[in-house]
DNA sequence: CTGAAAGCGCTTACAG
DNA sequence: CTGAAAGCGCTTACAG
């Protein structure tokens, strides 16, 4: 473990210069940096962290809370703050709620002082959890919705819902079926709530009549996604297309349609939300978020936070991007 | 930010007591003791862990790395771990190699003595560094693969393989199809390359040739699959059943059937490898690894390895359970 | 441009 | 059972 002092004793300058030349703040002469840089290099020195975030207060160090993984959703957004953080000399320490504890990680994971920072993903914070956290003068980042008081990047779920519906509209839909999210899926942002209600507004919009029997809820998945469309489909009053509240249930749906022996689009329109990976092969037409942006952007937000000291943290909420996508899955209602 | 000092202050002792109770290391008095937690309590105080780290040697952290994040059996694997983790009190630090910059990871971060030890999934350690690694005293775990000098978990994929194929060949199947990884999805390890071989074996033994034109590599996702099982299935000497390497390309070749209007499992049987979340849905007979326990298996012995101070590390492989699931997409070959 | 020294917030022999 | 003090390995005013 070759520390600041062997650095210094084989350069032959003071620890202090070393440690000038290793953060690049303060003046060294060149020749003087030239030997200190070939003393690190030769003894392969890395800067321990811990001394130097005792002793400066920072870490270098981003915690990323979850609520879990395995999701297609909040992996992408993981790994694009992952990749964004890398870039800038930054750590992830990863929090997932699902491990249970989530009073462990806001009481005491989080203020161990490991990190600089935190990114929020759908994750409702409480005002409690808000003000712990700020009380540390600590930047936080909420994605996924907005929270009161802090900065946030924020998808208009209800827009989403809307834009997905008012798509099938102007196809000449009527009678149009949705698959959103069972309580169980909810996230804190209650992104499955958003994306119905938005369902309905352009229902009405359109003079269309609310049908609960053509809304059903499932649990995200492409299986929940299968038996609730199973149902739908097998209704007096058919619908001729469906929204599901994310491409996965999606998916689910175009398989219960094969197994009815329903032809996409004509017998039956589908349309997700995502753009996962999968959609495009099942040329399913979504309204596309771009989850791994979600991270990096956040990940900039955070950063640009840190380096602007002293002021008053922001605490906006930035609109997130999302587009239609128009894939085989929709098509104009045939007329009959 | 309330330090040790304002606690020991508020109980009336020194900071050397309170850090007596916290640690419970050290013998104090109970009276004292609970003096000491009514004051932590009262002030919310936690440790500083670059503090503690600092004067202790140990970071409660643990680093895992895995070469990307958006496939099944990595998410699970660290869900697995992080769960473990998280019940021993340690945070996890997550690094990606497919952020860029592997040497980046290896000589820079994991260096910043930000960690006590490393989880490795599916990772071929280069002697360098390992050798980087074990230097620094921190105790290592592989998963999914053997490497020298290192404790490992590790699947035996060559058994893997000629386990499903042997299922196949025993339910009468001669023509048998394999779908493998290609040459950019293999990981480390050569997963793809050792189930590929235990396919081969299994013919072999069972006397039956080994034909190229059934055997095609795909990129281990639903899409691959599904491309590679139609090409597989338009060929003149269609085979009679497919031994996929994993279940997504095993979901995609029953898609494939579907479209072409083969039954399963009279027309095409068809068997993967992980017990994937969609395996069940799907009917698939696969053959299953347990990717979260293997996860929290390797933080058990990284806990062990670490209570263990002094002794040489140990440096085996434990073989990873895995486990044949018979579903409904494999059958009997009806006889004609 | 550079060094001596204090300090970051803990932990742990050591002494009592 | 408990406290005073040294030390963990850096960084950073301060002085020159």
């Amino acid at each position: 473990m070759t520390g600041i002092h062997e650095v210094a004793t084989r350069a032959g300058v003071s620890t202090a210069t070393v440690s000038r030349v290793l953060s690049g703040r303060g003046t060294v002469a060149p020749a003087t940096r030239e030997r200190v840089q070939l003393a690190v290099a030769e003894l392969g020195y890395v800067v321990s962290s811990n001394a130097s975030s005792l002793a400066t207060g920072r870490t270098r160090n981003v915690g990323v809370v979850v609520p879990f993984l395995d999701r297609w959703y909040f992996t992408s957004v993981v790994e694009g703050a992952q990749a964004a953080l890398q870039r800038h000399g930054f750590d992830l320490t990863l929090y997932n709620l699902r491990g249970g504890g989530r009073a462990g990680v806001f009481d005491h994971f989080l203020h161990r002082k490991r990190v600089d920072a935190v990114v929020a993903i759908a994750l409702e914070l409480s005002t409690g959890e808000i003000q712990r956290l700020l009380d540390m003068n600590k930047p936080i980042v909420g994605v996924g919705g907005p929270l009161p008081g802090v900065r946030t990047l924020s998808i208009d779920d209800i827009e989403v819902g809307r834009l997905a519906t008012e798509h099938l509209l102007s196809l000449g839909h009527r009678a149009i079926g949705h698959i959103g999210g069972d309580p169980e899926s909810e996230t804190d942002f209650h992104v499955p709530s958003y994306r119905r209600t938005g369902y309905q507004l352009a229902l009405e919009a359109a003079g269309v009549p609310i049908d609960p029997a053509l809304d059903l809820n499932a649990d995200f998945t492409i299986q929940g996604g299968y038996a609730a469309a199973r149902r739908l489909l097998s209704t007096p009053v058919r619908p001729s297309a469906i929204f599901a509240a994310s491409d996965e249930m999606a998916i689910g749906a175009i398989l219960a349609a094969r197994d009815l022996g329903l032809r996409l689009p004509d017998e039956l329109a589908v349309i997700g939300v995502d753009d996962h990976p999968l959609a495009a092969f099942f040329g399913l037409s979504t309204v596309a978020q771009h989850p791994a942006e979600q991270g990096a952007q956040a990940v900039e937000i955070l950063i640009e936070e840190l380096l602007r000291t002293g002021d008053e943290p922001s605490a906006f909420d930035t609109p997130i991007e999302f587009r239609l996508i128009v894939r085989e899955s929709t098509a104009r209602l045939p007329s009959l």
